[in-house]
DNA sequence: TAGAAACCTGTCACTACCGACAGTTTTGCC
DNA sequence: GGCAAAACTGTCGGTAGTGACAGGTTTCTA
């Protein structure tokens, strides 16, 4: 079994450091566990498909490559139970609920890509899915002892990692409506709007004429880029730019 | 410190049996760690207010009632750090934080229902809040060893936890919109408005007269039961009822 | 084959929204 | 003090949304 010791020492980092490279997570957890590659993701799942927020792996990056041109984005029975679920997925387990997803396991065997390990379903605050990958590098009869030695410090870690990595996303997050910000107003008349008033009731609300609100939500509308205060809720919602009190 | 074999007991308890009850998890974390008291919660926040679907926890009932009465809700630090963030969140380091919330702490402690603990963000798959929060049982100054030692062990138990309430509430999921489901041409005509079309936009995309268009919008508001297409767009996609463009 | 559910359409009266006109007052910062 | 940004207000005319009236057609399943 790993040494306890390395693992509070790389908790004491990732509870303690204000930033953690991708690259630097990866060096530690596979020097602290016996792992032989990791994947992290962060992505907008939207019917028209995937928006990629963020990628990080060890893996060879061909392999990446063919697992995605093969299509078994889609076949992925680990995607899907993480999908709508949030129980870490054992990649043994989702390959024994989804026999149809034999040519990928097949495929990740021919690219030594591995078929032992779990994936980890992260939170996240707005509605985007987001996980961590652990391809073991144990042999396959120890690793679900392994695992279930070591799913709490992947766990924590995991979570750290993730909660680095969005706390450091402030650029991109501006960047997205650029100066365009919503004033506290505009919010404010958004979220009232969502809520189902009027411009009339909404000016009673905030004590303001309705004529104010409507001059309230006419910027909102435009700073967004939309056409209806319908629209602009929608998109308002999507990005949470609603206050939620 | 616990007992390492009484974690993997109750993690095989987690990983293996289909539901949990809260009172049962809230046992076993209490036989198993230094524990006082627990709270879960699985929230909608809407402008409005909040939505709660789950709450169960082990504190005295005239306490929560305190708390929420006097408006806790709106200033507790630690939910504000919980909402758009994922990381653990330490009782303590929210009380330095936000120093306008010393009412809440000195309250909390005047009801004895402490200042050591720590709250676990879980993920969830559409975009509501839940949450773990573990009210400690060692003395003040042995907590943050304590925390350091367990927190691995809490945030996996608090996910499986979670994950096993999430798994068993497909009922509870049906019964919500109950026979209020969408049909396809409603969530088609949702989707639309979402993108700032007008009823004759939409009519003239989808092919069909605007007057069918309004059949659809109203019966899409009657069952979210709300008051305007743009109640009914927030609504829908803050539910993942409306695919994203 | 009956019934339910989804899909589809028309008209009327009213209210809400939206853009464009043209401002004033307050707040915060250099 | 000067300047910019935010907050605030009024009016007009056109378009869009909303509820209530009252239907018909298609599709699927018991």
């Amino acid at each position: 079994m790993t040494d306890q010791q390395a693992f509070f020492d790389l908790l004491d980092i990732m509870e303690n450091e204000k930033l953690v490279e991708a690259k630097r997570f990866f060096a530690l957890m596979r020097s602290t566990f016996s792992i032989a590659n990791l994947l992290y993701a962060d992505v907008d799942i939207l019917t028209s498909g995937f928006v990629i927020h963020r990628l990080h792996h060890t893996f060879n990056v061909s392999a990446v490559r063919t697992y995605i041109d093969e299509g078994f984005l889609q076949i992925d029975p680990v995607l899907r139970l993480i999908i709508g679920g949030v129980r870490p997925v054992d990649w043994a387990t989702a390959r024994k609920l989804h026999p149809e997803s034999e040519p990928l396991f097949s495929a990740l065997t021919r690219l030594e890509a591995g078929t032992d390990g779990v994936t980890l379903p992260l939170a996240t605050p707005t509605r985007r899915l987001a996980f961590l990958a652990i391809h073991a590098d144990v042999p396959p009869e120890e690793w679900p002892a392994y695992r279930r030695c070591h799913l709490r410090d992947f766990q924590l870690l995991a979570n750290l990692f993730h909660a680095s990595l969005l706390e450091n996303d402030d650029r991109i997050h501006l960047s997205e409506h650029g100066d365009k910000t919503l004033t506290h107003r505009e919010t404010e008349v958004l979220g009232w709007a969502a809520a189902g008033k009027s411009y009339w009731e909404i000016g009673t609300i905030l004590g303001i004429s309705e004529r104010t609100v409507r001059f309230f939500m006419t910027n909102a509308r435009r700073k967004l880029n939309v056409v209806s205060n319908t629209q602009a809720v929608a998109q308002a919602v999507r990005r949470d730019l609603i206050p939620t009190f």
